[in-house]
DNA sequence: TATAGATTGAGAATAGTTATCAGAACGAGC
DNA sequence: GCTCGTTCTGATAACTATTCTCAATCTATA
């Protein structure tokens, strides 16, 4: 872990309220330390760390994800049914999912252009629109 | 089960080549038996058939709905990571997904307008694209 | 450094789903 | 209708991703 990665998460935890434990740090660094947007799923998480020779537990990736999700620095999409997956980039935007190695990236939002949308029917409004592109090898 | 009932699932069955088991045209029955599109979980689809005193095992009722999948009968919509829903609508249209009751319901897809999608990355091409509302309570 | 409260992690528990496989049901040909 | 090879069903075990439990450990603050 560089100490730019160190700083970065430091401070990406700090502006949630979260306290910087050693496992936090490993993960945000992992998540957040280049300063890139990152997309994982507990499991891959979990391996990054393992194979940074960071201990850290599953259940510990687990309840990490959540916190940092309802601390408003991560966000859940769900492309498909079996696994979770997170993305540390908060704003409105398309995934691209990858159905050959069930990969989740982003979809450049600026070429996404949703000129209608339907109505909210009566008694409720829209949280959120989810556009999630499949796409397959050619 | 009234006649028509019968003779829709029926020929929905034969249509796409499935033996007309009794289970199957009890669930068949129940999801395009009046007609309607409809929106199901393997366990809302199990507890419709206890609820009408058809003897359908939930294992049979994952069967029915991965062979009824794999045939072009319905397909599988993905919104929430607990559960996997069942659609009859093979048209492609967005869908709504209630927050506060976990439901699943078609949006018009009149009403939806997408005049702009990110090109499918090079190597890949587009699948299908899925458009997820999600609705809260107000 | 003492203390109150938050966090961690090993393992148990849970939910939804799939796998197993013996017996029942199906339908094509007689 | 009867026979026979194939398909389907269902009770149950197994599995996977995730959450829960709670004692031990760590953190922030005084």
């Amino acid at each position: 872990m560089t100490d730019i990665a160190t700083e970065r998460s430091t401070k990406w935890l700090a502006g949630a309220g979260l306290r910087p434990t050693r496992q936090r740090l490993t993960l945000a660094s992992l998540l957040v330390g280049d300063g890139q947007d990152r997309h994982v799923t507990a499991e891959s998480l979990f391996a990054a760390a393992s194979n940074a020779d960071e201990k850290v537990s599953l259940a510990t990736v687990y309840n990490t994800l959540r916190a940092f999700c309802d601390a408003g620095l991560m966000r859940e999409i769900t492309v498909d049914g079996s696994k979770s997956y997170f993305d540390t980039n908060m704003t409105d935007h398309p995934h691209f999912y990858w159905e050959d190695t069930a990969k989740l990236t982003d979809a450049p939002a600026e070429q996404l252009e949703i000129s209608h949308l339907p109505d909210a029917p009566a008694g409720a409004e829209i949280a959120s629109v989810d556009v999630v592109i499949r796409l397959r090898r050619t």
